[in-house]
DNA sequence: TTAAGTTTATAATTTTTATCTATTAATACT
DNA sequence: AGTATTAATAGATAAAAATTATAAACTTAA
């Protein structure tokens, strides 16, 4: 039993003639007598009683044929769904982005997916960049954008930009004409940073362990937006990636570049290694590559 | 994309192998890869990433595998039910059958039945004679059992055996001992019959109308159970078909042979003419020829 | 009843598809 | 780098399916 053997059954049943349903299937009227002889004894049966002159279903044709209509339907409805996701036309991705990608970057780049698969579906988890990390690792999750990952034996990453930490003041702040600040002039004043475990946080501490600063931190917050908002009104300064500078900037903090450290981080996109792309994301990473990749990460 | 195709696919998908997934479905090892590249060429996309050294799912594979079980399971169901069907292991008949035959041989019928064919429902519509031959006729009831239909064209008719039409008196009454009535003894008394439509009523009617008997009924009843009632409690008599003599007497009522006219009719199986009977339907009308045909019947 | 016409079944041949054996190419592990 | 393992390829063979041509069966109409 077969799907052809269906068919050519279905066409059969349906017109009631071996001949006409020949035609209707692209055979020749004795490719449709083996077709149906071949189905009836893989069956056990007789499907049709055929007299030179009449063919009718038997009452076990007849309880073929619903059964065989949806077969049919349930089979080409599988194909017709493999096919829409090898073009792109149906599927979902799902990404692990850390925030600060997701909050300044990302949308123009889901904006631009969007224009070219407008079926695809995409669901953004913004997540601290440790959880992006695992959350690609265990698999599942295809695509991550953050920081260049710590042990990276079975992932990939893809550099798209480099990115430098900038400092950020109050618009009253003496420091806001300074054209590059250093660590020890903002240190001056209370600093105001992301909790643990930030990646953003943890980079800070390092970068300034290694160069033996002491850091003292006064607030913290979970968000950026929050942090961007203590700037803000004053309450102190803080060092966040310059992805972050038009969101600081909106919330009414000025932005500097600082050194004495300069803390830069590779941001990228993580995949598995070794398991292949849907090619749902395949056409994402392409994009944004196209989007983000800096000329020299291309 | 067929059957097969998508055996071989799960084979390979759950061993992650092409050489074993091969041993799994008798098939060598080149075969496998033909089969997956074809499965692959026909949906459009590959489904397994394969280095020489490992095999795994695409996530396009991945979305393949419950589809494909599915499918698979669903055709293996379709499959054993058209075999169960053939092997009268499943199925349905219905049967319409006349009152006075339904409610006295039948039963014993279809417990001769029921012993062979375990699986098999039966459904049993108990309905005057003229309704067996309609439902039979219009194709909603494949076997009927009742008189001889008078139009015979489209409907087969195979004699069971004959049934004369017998008196039946109550046990009180001074025919009680004759050996074969007349109809002018019996209609000396009070007459009771089926209401019209019943066939038994206009059998009578007919023959008499025949002899030129005038028949005046006394009381009328739509069930033989009841005709049977009346005639024992001594309300008058009554003529039925043979068939009922067991309940008739049952019931407590006296059955005699009457003559002048003698009225007979065939007993048998109405099925269509040119259209099958489902392979239950066959094996039940075996069955009731077996167990009901007299011998000149066969 | 018979002959013509229509329809399915069969036979023989051809074509296509599937499978096998043998071999090659590629990759990971030692 | 070499070896062992695994999938892919090539060529050959077998199996299946389709085709043409023909036969057989059954209606219909003369």
């Amino acid at each position: 039993m077969n799907p052809k053997q269906l068919k050519v059954f279905l066409a059969v049943a349906r017109t009631k003639s071996f001949a006409e349903a020949a035609a209707l299937v692209h055979m020749s009227q004795p490719a449709v007598s083996l077709s149906i002889k071949n189905l009836e004894e893989s069956l056990g049966g007789r499907l049709f009683t055929r007299t030179t002159r009449t063919t009718h279903l038997t009452p076990e044709g007849e309880a073929l044929m619903p059964i065989a209509k949806s077969l049919l339907a349930s089979w080409a409805d599988a194909e017709h769904e493999l096919h829409q996701r090898f073009t792109l036309n149906m599927g979902k991705i799902a990404l692990a982005v850390m925030p600060s990608f997701a909050a300044s970057l990302l949308p123009q780049g889901l904006l631009k997916y969007r224009q070219k698969h407008a079926n695809i579906k995409v669901e953004v988890h913004d997540v601290l960049a440790d959880t992006v990390v695992e959350l690609v690792r265990s698999g599942q999750i295809e695509i991550g954008i953050s920081f260049a990952p710590e042990n990276t034996q079975d992932l990939n990453f893809q550099t798209l930009f480099n990115d430098r930490f900038i400092a950020v003041v109050p618009s009253n702040s003496p420091l806001k004409d300074i054209k590059e600040l250093t660590w020890s002039q903002l240190l001056d004043y209370d600093f105001i940073t992301l909790q643990r475990p930030s990646s953003v946080r943890s980079m800070i501490e390092e970068a300034l362990f290694r160069e033996s600063i002491d850091l003292q931190v006064t607030f913290d917050a979970h968000q950026l937006a929050t942090v961007g908002r203590m700037v803000a009104e004053g309450l102190g300064v803080a060092v966040v990636p310059a992805l972050c500078e038009r969101q600081m900037k909106e919330q009414g903090a000025i932005c500097l570049p600082i050194k004495a450290p300069i803390i830069a981080r590779n941001v990228g996109i993580i995949t598995k290694a070794k398991t292949p792309l849907s090619i749902a994301a395949e056409a994402m990473v392409e994009t944004l590559i196209e989007t983000f990749a800096d000329d020299e990460a291309k």
